[in-house]
RNA sequence: GCGCUCGUAGCUCAACGGAUAGAGCAUCUGACUACGGAUCAGAAGGUUGGGGGUUCGAAUCCCUCCGAGCGCGCCA
C-alpha cells in the first residue's frame, strides 16, 4: 500500500540525508485534511539526537524526499514544531478502490496470524440458569474477536467450557429439586424463579419419584439446551461444548497433578496440596487438592487448558467477565508449571472485560440468579432483532463498564446506530437494484475511468476504506471489536453525505461508471465490517412509517437460529 | 487494609504519546416534485475528576489525592 511506499521513502531519505532513525518510524493517515493524507513525526524523535530543531530536521528530510519522491506524491510540508505532511494526488485512492474490488481473499485481510491455530473459550457461563442479557456482551465481544482473527488468518475454535461438575452444579440440582418438591430451598441455594417453572416441568415430565440425582442431570440437560438455544438465536455457533466432567472421568486431572509434583512444583500442608505459585509469578501460593481430597477449581482449570494444547491449539485465549480477574495469575502461574507459555507471553492469554450495568425506568438493575431478579439474553431478543443487541454490545471498549439502557434499546430502537449503519447498506443496494433496472450493468474495471472520481465526497470514501485493513488489524492485535463498530459507523456517515451530494446514476455513462464501481467498494466495505461484527447487512428495510417508531423488521435477515 | 480496572460535552461513548480532544442522543437553525428523509448541512456544548512530574508534545506514561466498580476462600 501507499503507506509502506511513503515509509519507504522516508527512510531512505533518512539515509541520504546522514540522519539516524527514530525509535518510532512511521507514516499513518493524517488526522486533519489541512495536513494532506499522511503524516510522520519522525524529525520530531530526533531532535535530542540530532541536537537541532524539529522544524530544521524536517526541512532536510523533506528535501530529500524531494529529490527522489515516491509515486503519487504531489508535494510535501513541514508544519507545527516538525511534523512531514505528505499531499497525494487522488491516485493512489483510486487504486485503493481497485485493491478493494479485486483483493481474492477479501479486502482488508491479513496475515498477523497467518496459520495459527487458536483456542478462544467464552461465554461459559455455569449451567445452573439462562444467560443473563449482560451475558450477551461476551457472546458478541467474543463471537467478534474470533472474526477478527480469523480475518488474519488464524484458525479459530470457539469453545465454551460447561461446568457441569463440582459445587455449583450440586447446589443447582438441590436447589431443582426442591422446588420440585415443594420443600425449603437449601441453604445458600438459587431462588430464581426459573426453578420453580423447572420443578413444574419436571414433575409434569418425569413423575413425583425423581431422585436429586434425577433433578439435577435433567435439569442440566434443559438448561445447557436452552443455553444453545439463545445462543442460536443472537447467530453464535460453538465449535466445542466442552465438558469439565469428562476431565476427571479421563484421568487427565490426575495426570496433570501428577506432571506438576514430579516436578517438584508443588508441597503438602495441613494435609492440602498446594502449588508453588508465588515463584511463578502468582500473589500468593495457590491450593490443588483439599484436604478432603477434592481437586480445586484451578486444578480442574489446569487440566482443561491443557487439554486444549493437547487437542493441538497452539494458542489459548479466554475471555473472563472482570469479576475474575484475581485468578489471571493463578491460572497462568499454573500453565507455566506445566511448561506452556513465558513470563512474557502467559498461555493462556485472558481478556477481561468490565460489567454491564442493566437500566431500566433509569434505575439500575441487579442481576442476581440467586434473589430470582434476571433479565436474560432472551427477553432482551424477544423486544428487538439480534443485530440491535449486539451492536449494542460492541459499540464500546470492553475496558469500561457498559450501561445497558433497557428502554432506549428496546422501546427507543431508533437511538441504536445499527439502523443508521444498515441503512446506507440498503442505501448501496437500492441503487444497484435502481441501476440494473435502467439496464445500467457495471462495466470491467479496467474499462472504467476511476480518475473521476474527484468529489471531495468520494475521497472520504475511499480514504475510509484505504483504512480499514489497519483498523482491522489493529483491532485483531488489541482484541478491540468496537474499533470496527466506530470504523463502520463513520463509514456508513461519509457513504450518506455521498450519497446526498453525489448521484450515482446520472446521464454522464462514464462517471456512472465510476461511481458504480465506488458504490460496489461501499458495499463491500459495509457488508465486510458487519461481517466481522456478527450483524447483518440488508438489502432492503422497512420504511419508517410518519410517527417515527421503527417497523418491527429491521431487516430481511434477522439471524437464522440455529 | 492490599490488589486489579475505570473517571472525557447535559446523557451514552470514541480518540497507535502527536497538531484545534471527536461522534451519536438530547437542544436550537436550516434542506425533500427523492438512485428509499431511518438522510444531509450548520449552531451550541470541555480546565479530559483535582494537583504535581516525565517530554519537543500527555486524555494517554509516572507519583499523589478524590470518586466508582470488582477481587482478595482448602468456593466454583
Amino acid at each position: 500500500m501507499i503507506a509502506d511506499d511513503l515509509l519507504a521513502s522516508l527512510r531512505a531519505a533518512l539515509a541520504a540525508a546522514g540522519l539516524p532513525e527514530p525509535k518510532k518510524l512511521e507514516v499513518v493517515p493524517a488526522a486533519n485534511r489541512e495536513h494532506g493524507d499522511f503524516q510522520s513525526s519522525a524529525a520530531l524523535g530526533l531532535q535530542k539526537q540530532v541536537g537541532e530543531k524539529g522544524t530544521e530536521i524536517a526541512a532536510r528530510i523533506a528535501r530529500e524526499i524531494e529529490l527522489a519522491p515516491p509515486r503519487d506524491l504531489q508535494r510535501i510540508e513541514v508544519a507545527g514544531p516538525g511534523f512531514l505532511n505528505f499531499f497525494l494526488s487522488p491516485t493512489w485512492l483510486h487504486q485503493v478502490l481497485t485493491a478493494v474490488a479485486t483483493e481474492d481473499r477479501g479486502y482488508g485481510r491479513g496475515d498477523t496470524y497467518a496459520g495459527q491455530r487458536v483456542n478462544l473459550e467464552f461465554v461459559s457461563v455455569n449451567p445452573t440458569g439462562p444467560l443473563h442479557a449482560g451475558g450477551g456482551r461476551w457472546v458478541a465481544v467474543g463471537d467478534a474477536i474470533a472474526n477478527l482473527l480469523a480475518a488474519q488468518g488464524a484458525v479459530v475454535h470457539r469453545e465454551y467450557y460447561l461446568n457441569d461438575a463440582g459445587n455449583q452444579l450440586a447446589t443447582f440440582g438441590a436447589s431443582l429439586l426442591a422446588r420440585y418438591a415443594g420443600t425449603k430451598l437449601p441453604e445458600d441455594g438459587y431462588q430464581g424463579a426459573y426453578l420453580v417453572e423447572m420443578g413444574a416441568r419436571l414433575r409434569a415430565e418425569r413423575g413425583d419419584a425423581v431422585t436429586e440425582e434425577e433433578a439435577r442431570e435433567w435439569g442440566l440437560h434443559v438448561v445447557v439446551e436452552q443455553l444453545k438455544e439463545d445462543l442460536g438465536r443472537i447467530g453464535v455457533h460453538f465449535d466445542t461444548w466442552f465438558s469439565e466432567r469428562t476431565l476427571h472421568e479421563s484421568g487427565k486431572v490426575g495426570r496433570v497433578l501428577e506432571r506438576l509434583e514430579t516436578a517438584g512444583l508443588t508441597y503438602d500442608r495441613d494435609g492440602a496440596t498446594w502449588l508453588r505459585a508465588e515463584d511463578l509469578g502468582d500473589q500468593r501460593d495457590r491450593v490443588l487438592v483439599k484436604s478432603d481430597g477434592a481437586t480445586t477449581y484451578l486444578c480442574n482449570d489446569l487440566a482443561y487448558h491443557q487439554d486444549k494444547i493437547d487437542r493441538g491449539w497452539e494458542h489459548l485465549i479466554d475471555i473472563w467477565g472482570a469479576d475474575h480477574h484475581g485468578q489471571v495469575k493463578s491460572v497462568q502461574a499454573g500453565m507455566r508449571a506445566l511448561g506452556v507459555g513465558t513470563a512474557e507471553e502467559p498461555e493462556p492469554e485472558i481478556i477481561l472485560g468490565q460489567f454491564v450495568t442493566l437500566v431500566r425506568d433509569g434505575e439500575t438493575v441487579r442481576l442476581s440468579k440467586r434473589t430470582g431478579t434476571i433479565i436474560t439474553l432472551s427477553d432482551i431478543l424477544d423486544e428487538v432483532d439480534p443485530d440491535v443487541a449486539r451492536l449494542t454490545f460492541l459499540l464500546q471498549s470492553i475496558d469500561t463498564t457498559q450501561t445497558f439502557d433497557l428502554d432506549i434499546v428496546t422501546a427507543q430502537s431508533m437511538e441504536n446506530p445499527v439502523y443508521y449503519v444498515q441503512y446506507a447498506h440498503a442505501r448501496v443496494s437500492s441503487i444497484a437494484r435502481r441501476a440494473a433496472e435502467r439496464g445500467i450493468g457495471r462495466g470491467p474495471l479496467e474499462a472504467t475511468d476511476l480518475s473521476l472520481l474527484v468529489h471531495e465526497r468520494e475521497l472520504d470514501l475511499l480514504r475510509s476504506l484505504a483504512e480499514y485493513p489497519e483498523v482491522l488489524e489493529r483491532a485483531a492485535v488489541m482484541r478491540a471489536p468496537h474499533r470496527v463498530a466506530t470504523w463502520v459507523r463513520e463509514f456508513a456517515s461519509r457513504f450518506h453525505g455521498f450519497y446526498r451530494d453525489c448521484r450515482v446514476i446520472t446521464d454522464d455513462a462514464a462517471l456512472t461508471q465510476a461511481r458504480l464501481w465506488l458504490n460496489e467498494a461501499c458495499r463491500i466495505g459495509l457488508s465486510d465490517a458487519l461481517g466481522i461484527l456478527g450483524v447483518s447487512a440488508p438489502d432492503v428495510m422497512e420504511r419508517i412509517d410518519p410517527d417515527g417508531e421503527a417497523g418491527d423488521e429491521a431487516n430481511d435477515d434477522p439471524g437464522e437460529p440455529a
